[in-house]
DNA sequence: TAAACTCGACAACGTGGTTGACCATAACGT
DNA sequence: ACGTTATGGTCAACCACGTTGTCGAGTTTA
């Protein structure tokens, strides 16, 4: 049992207040540097498409959800101006999604922000202790192939 | 500038990483504990409902939500059976939204299997690099009176 | 008492998730 | 070679949850 200081459900709201602060400050800043659309399962989505672009079927494997809402994701980031769909000449079947130039500049603006994001908790907290944080975090929660589901995992 | 050690980007993913595993296994126990119907939507805001209860205009201003959607939400916790609507007798328009039994139930051991799973960070890692990561956290993110639009925060 | 405010509800809509169905195309096993 | 199976994309219907706008009923206040 853990009847020691701080209620256990302080934990996770810790948590989530410090990822939706980074994240919130994330889009004010892309916001000011010409991206005011993109929501934070854009720039998710984005970061699964990557630079060789996948199909929305791959897409929806990679974000956890099927592949029907992957390609709402894409419609949506087709009108936003940030991904294309291309035939695949070798795959009749196929659609590949490759990002635009915007798309591949709001993400390369967004690494920049993440790492400037950091550096304020490294001068707030010194880089040891944010090191310390991240390896506790990587020790209890590994970040890898998780699913990005947010909005339907949390509601419905 | 942070060209240290890790990508910036990692930071926000190790903390949601943390938050969903947290949230993920309360809801497998709660699920266990004979409460399956639960979301992670439906205990925030019966959290933020507590034991006096309040009226649905309150709750959405708690939550940081329309006081629409905060109806919709007691909507579905008085459909899961969770909370009542009861009339205030000191003033006809209020609706006093109150948990039902079963939801004070699940609060109470909601919040002992948060104590029980601070408990396993403990083990893992140690109570003082717990409470360490607590600190960072309340410096960089302070968990009071955030928005708990999770669902809406992150999409559209 | 009249005006202003607050509460709860209804309607319409946007976004994003789900399943189920369907067709076109590839890949595979006789 | 050909039929079966698997895969990819899309359409339709539905649900959950957020929004704004409107409205009637009840309270407060000037």
């Amino acid at each position: 049992m853990a009847e020691s200081d701080p209620y256990g459900f302080e934990l996770p709201l810790l948590l989530f207040a410090g990822f939706r602060s980074i994240i919130d400050q994330l889009h004010a800043e892309l916001a000011r540097q010409g991206h005011p659309d993109v929501r934070p399962a854009h720039g998710f989505a984005m970061q699964a498409i990557g630079l060789p672009g996948v199909t929305a079927s791959e897409l929806g494997r990679r974000l956890g959800v099927s592949k029907q809402a992957a390609g709402k994701t894409v419609d949506r980031l087709e009108q936003l101006g940030y991904a294309e769909r291309v035939d695949d000449p070798d795959d009749g079947r196929r659609k590949v999604v490759r990002l635009t130039a915007r798309g591949v500049d709001s993400l390369n603006r967004a690494a920049l922000i993440f790492d400037e994001l950091r550096a304020r908790w490294v001068e707030a907290l010194g880089g040891q202790r944010v090191a310390e944080v991240e390896a506790a975090l990587r020790t209890m929660a590994p970040a890898s192939g998780f699913h990005l589901d947010v909005a339907g995992w949390f509601g419905s």
